[in-house]
DNA sequence: TTGCGCATGTAACCAGTTACATGATTTC
DNA sequence: GAAATCATGTAACTGGTTACATGCGCAA
């Protein structure tokens, strides 16, 4: 979660408020708006130097602690951003995966988005055959229900493929279109 | 991930060893196989009354503890998947969602997988057009990467929305069969 | 003056990760 | 006798959950 937050701060400084209403209030993965999540996270943040957090006095309201990003902490965030994509991280980490990609633009450029797209593409399509085998093997011994659990996860990674292709196409088009 | 063990045990009794060995191999979510992660889980399921454990000493093998669930954690795992779904279950616990389900044929039968599946749907039809309206509003002010990966996710709930109708129609073709 | 929205925090608890430790038996 | 497999466990670390605590300014 702490790259999430060093995502959104490194779009503009922000209070630690600011940031609970942004995962209240948008459906930015599956993070948590509690004030026991984020203030802590921000205070780990700090102690690594990846954010500086500054006392606002301004406005008449309550004091406030707005934090921004430092090169540090940049650099932190892109190194994590570039990690290579493992199958590990599509099976148990999916959600980070979206993560370092939806602040690609902002850090890298197109041009690494829509590289880290086909990595991501290339992946899925050797899982999805392999996940495939395993479940048609074992299927046959296991109630309708268990076998349609698992049959949900592999169009879950279809479905996924599927998003895949389609903004790898959006990235190539938006490319032709700025020549 | 006590009652993927839960869930497990229900089948058949089984040791730690043997618990790892079915998270290493099949594809059942995200859990881990890590003894650090098991062996503990265990001994709670063990200390709230929920399995019990018996050594098992022979075939010249090392002495293994085979667990089977008790009457009582029967009832609490029945108890967890009667529970209602809401729509935060929806969003951040998807893969607890459909562990729920995958055990339902045994505990309950197919009436009650049908009745989860239909409120599964239920559920999910009415948070895609909501979430699908929420990213049109804010979708103008942000980088392309950052408007596909919201996408992604609209489209991973159309997907398991597409998923669950499918398996009504699975369980309610066998129903007639039955006839 | 009661309550709400802004704003920040702490503390107990719970559970997974990583890494280490141990020991028996089988196989080459 | 070395390596692989079977089998169980512990300990330090990390980080999220839940619930509680605090305090300001404003509006009904």
């Amino acid at each position: 979660m702490g790259y999430a937050l060093l995502g959104l701060l490194h779009q503009q400084p922000l209070s630690g408020y600011d940031l609970r209403k942004i995962f209240a209030s948008t459906p930015i993965g599956e993070f948590s708006d509690s004030p026991g999540a984020i203030y802590p996270a921000l205070r780990r943040l700090q102690e690594r130097g990846f954010v500086h957090g500054v006392v606002q006095e301004s406005k008449g309201l309550r004091k406030r602690r707005v934090f921004r990003i430092t090169p540090k902490g940049l650099a932190s965030f892109k190194a994590w951003q570039s990690q290579p994509i493992v199958r590990d991280d599509m099976i148990r980490r999916s959600g980070e995966l979206l993560l370092r990609f939806a602040f690609m633009d902002q850090t890298f450029g197109p041009e690494r988005a829509l590289a880290f797209l086909r990595e991501f593409a290339k992946e899925l399509s050797s899982y999805i055959p392999s996940l495939r085998q395993h479940l048609d093997v074992d299927a046959n011994e296991m109630p309708l229900s268990g076998r349609l659990a698992l049959e949900s996860g592999v169009q879950d990674y279809a479905a996924r493929l599927r998003w895949a292709r389609k903004s790898i196409a959006a990235y190539e088009r938006r490319k032709k279109e700025k020549l």
